[in-house]
RNA sequence: GGAGGGGUGGCCGAGUGGACAAAGGCAGGGGACUGUAAAUCCCCCGGGCUCCGCCCUACGCAGGUUCGAAUCCUGCCCCCUCCA
């Protein structure tokens, strides 16, 4: 095991804010391994790059011989955490969670260490917890520190109605700290008032108060708001190799350097060399190469990468382009063939996409959606500009 | 309990009797440019019809008034603000 200066020092790297950095010192220092605490919502089963910012950080904690606490948090997520977001989520079904967090757990350890990780739901201790528990809680805690998170106040100054039980949501996060005796807790830059409650709890129960960390939210593929799936910016943790790569490739020059720092674990001075040093395409290739490479593996990233260079540097057509088979000597116009074979959605929208210049057979520009087509042999269809299909003819039986 | 404001396309948001499939913005799709960058520019963006035109479905829900309603009337549902 590292020093406990040593450790702290990696686990600085990254992050926004350490509270306390002197308690983290002295819990290292003791040498046994730390109980990482980290809450997940059920909410959306699809997890992205931009939870991997944390994920990796827990990793890293892992790798220092702590172990990581991963709670869903099923009983809460029937609350809906009022962070941010103005709309009032509806409240998921058991099933919808259980599954969802099935989904969690499959795509969690391809980050995390399965032998130094509990996944836990928080259901099973709140749901037991009953109104005195919570009366007990809530007794913890005043309006007036509530008021103090920004988001609260904010809407309590404009009138915009705080709903009481919205006080319950950090109130309950904080109480799996206490419940699970946490000694750390992280979270996005978002969830720094949640953590503090939880530590503040900690200390009315007689604990010794977590250390929360902040992580800095990763800001998603269009450049603006943060990686979210319901901004569709997002790049999933389970996507294939090649649309990896490519989202990547899609993002700003700037923003590529943001991700190497959240993503990658090359260190700062690294970064700044790449970026005097290498052509920002190049630095990007590398930057999609690596995620990929962690989320798959090695050769698959360096095949994602060649079947880019080839399909859009030198516009070839890739040979793995997705394979339709029809009826040989099936013939039809355009657009309904496009419609047919469920290439777009619907007829008007594929004939604005050939009527667009949008549409590519065998290479060549076909821009009249009327147009007729027999399939004899095999077509090699680009619709817009990612997306390619093979049309192979088969014989009738 | 009282007073008032509102529900419009994926989202935000104009529109208060015909010119409305509904301004504008965002998101999305396509094209040009390129490094599939980003930025910028152009086009498209409910569905269907060979489509410079026509048809269907749409402005919370259900009816009604009108030659004609997102717009007026009635009822219902939902949301919000303020006062008490």
């Amino acid at each position: 095991m590292l020093s406990p200066e040593k450790q702290l020092e990696l686990i600085r790297q990254g992050t926004v804010e350490i509270i306390e950095e002197q308690e983290l010192l002295k819990k290292l220092k003791e040498g046994r391994p730390l109980r990482v605490k980290a809450g997940f919502d059920p909410t959306a089963p699809d997890l992205h790059l931009g939870h991997s910012v944390l994920l990796q950080k827990l990793r890293q904690f892992q790798m220092l011989g702590h172990e990581v606490l991963f709670v869903i948090g099923d009983f809460t997520a029937t609350i809906g955490d009022p962070t941010g977001r103005s709309e009032t989520r509806p409240p998921l079904s058991r099933e919808e969670v259980l599954q969802n967090a099935r989904t969690y757990e499959r795509q969690v350890f391809k980050v995390l260490l399965p032998e130094r990780t509990q996944v836990l739901f928080n259901g099973e201790w709140l749901s037991g917890l009953g109104t005195e528990g919570i009366v007990r809680l809530a007794g913890q805690y005043t309006v007036a520190r509530m008021l103090e998170r920004e988001d609260f106040s904010k809407r309590f100054h404009e009138g915009v109605p705080i709903y009481v039980h919205e006080f319950l949501y950090p109130l309950l996060q904080g109480y799996d700290s206490v419940f699970l005796r946490a000694d750390v807790e992280l979270g996005g830059t978002d969830q720094r008032f949640n953590l503090l409650v939880g530590r503040d709890l900690q200390r009315s129960y007689g604990q010794e108060p977590q250390v929360c960390i902040t992580l800095p939210l990763l800001v998603g593929l269009d450049g603006v708001r943060k990686m979210s799936k319901s901004y569709r910016n997002y790049v999933g943790l389970t996507e294939e190799p090649e649309q990896m790569f490519g989202k990547i490739m899609s993002i700003s020059d700037e923003l590529m350097w943001d991700y190497y720092l959240l993503l990658t674990d090359y260190r700062r001075e690294e970064v700044e060399s790449f970026k005097r040093e290498l052509h920002p395409m190049e630095a990007k290739k590398r930057l999609a190469q690596y995620i990929v490479a962690r989320y798959h593996s090695e050769e698959s990233a360096l095949r994602a990468r060649e079947f880019f260079e080839r399909t859009f540097s030198q516009r070839e057509f890739p040979e793995e382009a997705p394979v339709i088979e029809v009826e040989k000597g099936y013939r039809q116009k355009l657009y309904e063939l496009l419609f047919e074979l469920g290439i777009e959605p619907s007829k008007n929208s594929a004939r604005r996409l050939v009527e667009g210049g949008g549409l590519k057979i065998n290479g060549q520009k076909v821009e009249d959606p009327f147009r007729e087509i027999q399939v004899e042999q095999e077509l090699r269809l680009q619709v817009g500009k990612k997306k390619f299909y093979r049309l192979v003819p088969k014989e009738r039986t």
